[in-house]
DNA sequence: CCTGTGCCCTGACAGC
DNA sequence: TGCTGTCAGGGCACAG
């Protein structure tokens, strides 16, 4: 078993469900301190929300969404990271913005590699028009999977990555859900049967849910020990695991490129 | 429309 | 020891 610390779906969700204390407060003001994430942050986004007050914090795919008078919209990227931080505390490299809350406390937007995104519109659904849908909804469902799969000669783990399909699986997660599921990465998704669909929409629903309940749990002890909030671990069967030891079998993981991206499975059990 | 490739960015790590 | 090269990847632009 290795550990990541990636913020896909279920770490982005925590973080979601750990900031539910700034609901209810006034936006007294906004720094930004690097406008080169993978988008610009805008110009006027302090000007936008000065004096708002946050009606909602919620997710949708992997952006956190922040109602105030307008919608804002945070991507963690890789690396990124929302802090809830006293007004004692000190900016440090990588901070790249800070919202000044009536409470007196700061949420701190943290991103070494700038994959992510901040932004404002004044409604986040037109900006996410193209996303499918989530896939801890019943929206997914195997049938739906089934349905997407018809005629397309990529891969299955390209489709259950793309964000049109279902939204909120990246590469870890499909990974392990393929496993689980004894799917092979490299299968044509026109090929993959109706059973197939059954077991992966169980399995990826599987894995995020796990994800999310033992994150719960480490953000707890993570608070508690940094009085702060961040993205958690996740064990994993075949992630980062090449080489190693099947857990069910033995033989050795693999490691493939699949649309440039690394893509870890068990030759042996998936099929 | 469908599919694959490359880019953005910094830090971790391997190899010399 | 310090340098260089490689890799990590979500989302999107772009090419074929």
């Amino acid at each position: 078993m290795i550990r990541v610390d990636m913020p896909e779906l279920p770490e982005v969700q925590t973080v979601v469900d750990g900031i539910q204390e700034v609901v209810g407060l006034k936006i007294l003001g906004v720094h930004t301190h690097c406008l080169k994430l993978r988008q610009p942050i805008q110009t006027d986004l302090s000007d936008r929300l000065e004096g708002s007050v946050i009606q909602m914090v919620f997710r949708r795919a992997k952006y956190i969404v922040v109602k105030t008078n307008c919608d804002v919209l945070i991507h963690l990227g890789m690396t990124g990271k929302l802090l809830i931080k006293d007004h004692t505390y000190q900016r440090v490299k990588h901070d790249h913005m800070e919202i000044h809350l009536s409470n007196g406390k700061k949420l701190v937007y943290h991103d070494p590699r700038r994959f992510g995104m901040v932004s404002w519109h004044s409604n986040y659904q037109d900006y996410l028009a193209h996303y499918g849908v989530e896939p801890l909804s019943d929206a997914f469902s195997s049938d739906y999977l089934y349905q997407h799969c018809r005629d397309r000669r990529t891969t299955i783990k390209a489709l259950i990555m793309d964000q049109r399909c279902v939204v909120g699986v990246g590469n870890i997660y499909a990974c392990e859900a393929l496993f689980l599921a004894g799917i092979s990465p490299l299968k044509q998704a026109k090929v993959i049967n109706k059973n197939e669909c059954l077991k992966l929409v169980a399995m990826i629903k599987k894995v995020l849910n796990q994800a999310i309940s033992e994150g719960g749990t480490t953000l707890k002890d993570y608070r508690t020990a940094n009085n702060s909030l961040g993205y958690f671990q996740q064990s994993l069967n075949v992630y980062g695991l090449e080489g190693k030891g099947c857990q069910a079998c033995g033989s050795s993981i693999q490691n493939v490129k699949i649309t440039g991206r690394s893509t870890f499975y068990c030759e042996h059990c998936q099929s």
